[in-house]
RNA sequence: GCCGCAUUCGUCUAGAGGCCCAGGACACCGCCCUCUCAAGGCGGAGACCACCGGUUCGAAUCCGGUAUGCGGUACCA
């Protein structure tokens, strides 16, 4: 209960979706509604059907009530460890005749219900692991499946859900798999068949530990919020466990739902690897639709926008004004976030650059000064003729030609003074970007603060 | 402690007895391209296939044991 709150459930099932999932069978998201012949489908809604269930095995004799006070058994499982045994429950109120149990009752009139796990061992064949087999001895002895407030447990819900719901494969976490035989032992004395199994590896933190939601960060919308793409994470999570056998890797979920297959899954734990993740979002960053890519990436401008909004005047940015840079930024966003520091600077109303930040390493002041007066005065000049990235570069090798520059000492002049930034999407189309007033008038600002008056 | 599962480059993996002195991808390094940053191209380094022993003409691949890791062992899920 203290786990189920709707905030988690929302989280699990909005993430979900967002990735594109959908269910034939299952709970409500946001949208729409419970789907399936078998609901409801959440616990608390179906206390009903285990209640039933578990007096069914009461009746049967295949489970007992147990009158065993928490004291009791902190005492055998002390006295276990002592003796360096397994832990188990032994058994005390297994036999109890009607007699006894009405004596029980008096003193504790609220019981547990206990499985009876019997004897031998369970046998079963997991699709991911082969044959796997476990002595029922090694089972901790007969399990509660329902508590002393009459609430089920889950070993037990699962199975009664599982019956009832016609579930013909349990596909799940590796983390179950020593509990499968509890399961089948379930599945039998409740009459049903027993499902298919399999055990899928875990997905790991570097440390190799098995990821959780305490130690690592596995909200999907924390990975939204960081600029990943649908497309890579689905991707991303295929391959963790799963390769398709081929030397591709690059896939849609529709290729993946077409080619995934139980045969092909891994049997050893996948640690979730960030670099990897970001190559993937970078490949389908450069695969999306112009207007699809305008849509996912505005948000993150806006984002980053928003805080440089705090130390002065910024444009908001308009679909149009992203469109128009797609060429320029497409090629170098790993994640959708890192598009804000890659053209902020032409929605800030006021760049404010460091002076030494200015000046290209192979250079020194003045030689940055007479640059950025030569470069201004040649974008004005060609500005006003034609304003176009080809002839605004041609005209400026020139320039350094005829001084003896080398080119890149200029263009990093000219791109710190008119981006503020050291790495930027290639200068002349950044310049165009711009427009001709803002680019002179950047220049003239970058002047100021290098003159020595 | 007991039980179960796993173990191929740092990471994700290919590999189903000879095609493997182990292939690909990410990351890393170098070169090319280049106005910066990326992207891209080319090349490099990186795995005694956890270890030991068996089976076999032949083992990463089959068998046994050991080690290590992970998971389970609750009136958690």
């Amino acid at each position: 209960v203290a786990r189920s709150t709707v905030e988690y459930e929302r989280d699990i099932l909005d993430g979900l979706q967002w990735l594109g999932m959908d269910w034939d069978e299952g709970p409500a998201t946001g949208d729409l509604g419970e789907r399936g012949p078998f609901g409801p489908y959440r616990q608390m809604q179906r206390l009903d059907s285990y209640r039933t269930a578990a007096d069914s095995l009461l009746t049967q004799d295949k489970a007992y009530e147990c009158f065993c006070t928490s004291t009791e058994l902190a005492a055998d499982r002390a006295a276990q460890e002592a003796a360096q045994q397994p832990l188990y429950y032994v058994g005390r109120c297994a036999h109890l005749t009607p007699d006894q149990r009405r004596q029980k009752r008096t003193d504790n009139p609220s019981p547990v219900i206990r499985f009876r796990v019997g004897e031998g061992r369970v046998d079963f064949h997991d699709l991911v692991r082969g044959d796997v087999s476990i002595e029922t001895a090694a089972l901790g002895g007969d399990l509660v499946i329902v508590r002393s407030d009459g609430t089920p447990l889950y070993h037990f819900t699962v199975c009664v859900d599982d019956t009832s719901m016609a579930i013909t494969h349990v596909i799940r976490g590796e983390d179950h798999l020593s509990n499968t035989p509890k399961h089948i032992l379930l599945f039998r004395a409740l009459g049903a068949d027993v499902p298919l199994f399999a055990h899928l590896p875990l997905i790991l933190n570097p440390d190799r530990t098995k990821m959780s939601k305490r130690k690592s960060q596995t909200a999907m919308s924390a990975y939204i919020a960081e600029g990943y793409v649908r497309e890579a994470l689905i991707n991303h999570l295929a391959l963790l466990g799963w390769s398709s056998g081929t030397e591709d890797e690059i896939f849609t979920f529709d290729e993946l739902a077409e080619r995934f297959d139980l045969d092909r899954v891994q049997q050893g734990g996948a640690v979730f690897d960030r670099e990897r993740l970001d190559w993937l979002n970078g490949q389908w960053i450069r695969k999306l639709p112009d207007e699809d890519l305008v849509e996912r990436a505005l948000p993150f401008l806006a984002a980053d926008l928003a805080t440089r909004a705090a130390t002065g005047p910024v444009r908001l940015p308009a679909a149009e004004d992203v469109a128009a840079l797609l060429p320029l930024v497409r090629e170098r966003l790993p994640r959708l976030d890192a598009i804000g520091p890659l053209v902020d600077f032409l929605f800030i109303d006021e760049l404010t650059v460091e002076p030494s930040a200015l000046v290209p390493k192979r250079w020194d002041a003045t030689t940055t000064l007479t640059g950025l007066h030569e470069a201004r005065r040649v974008i004005a000049t060609i500005g006003s003729v034609s304003f176009e990235a080809e002839e605004l570069e041609t005209s400026l090798r020139v320039v350094c030609e005829t001084r003896g520059w080398k080119a890149g000492d200029l263009f990093m002049a000219i791109r710190v003074a008119v981006t503020g930034r050291t790495a930027t999407p290639p200068l002349f189309d950044t310049i165009v970007a711009l427009g001709l007033e803002r680019t002179l008038e950047r220049l003239d600002r970058a002047r100021e603060s290098l003159s020595p008056g």
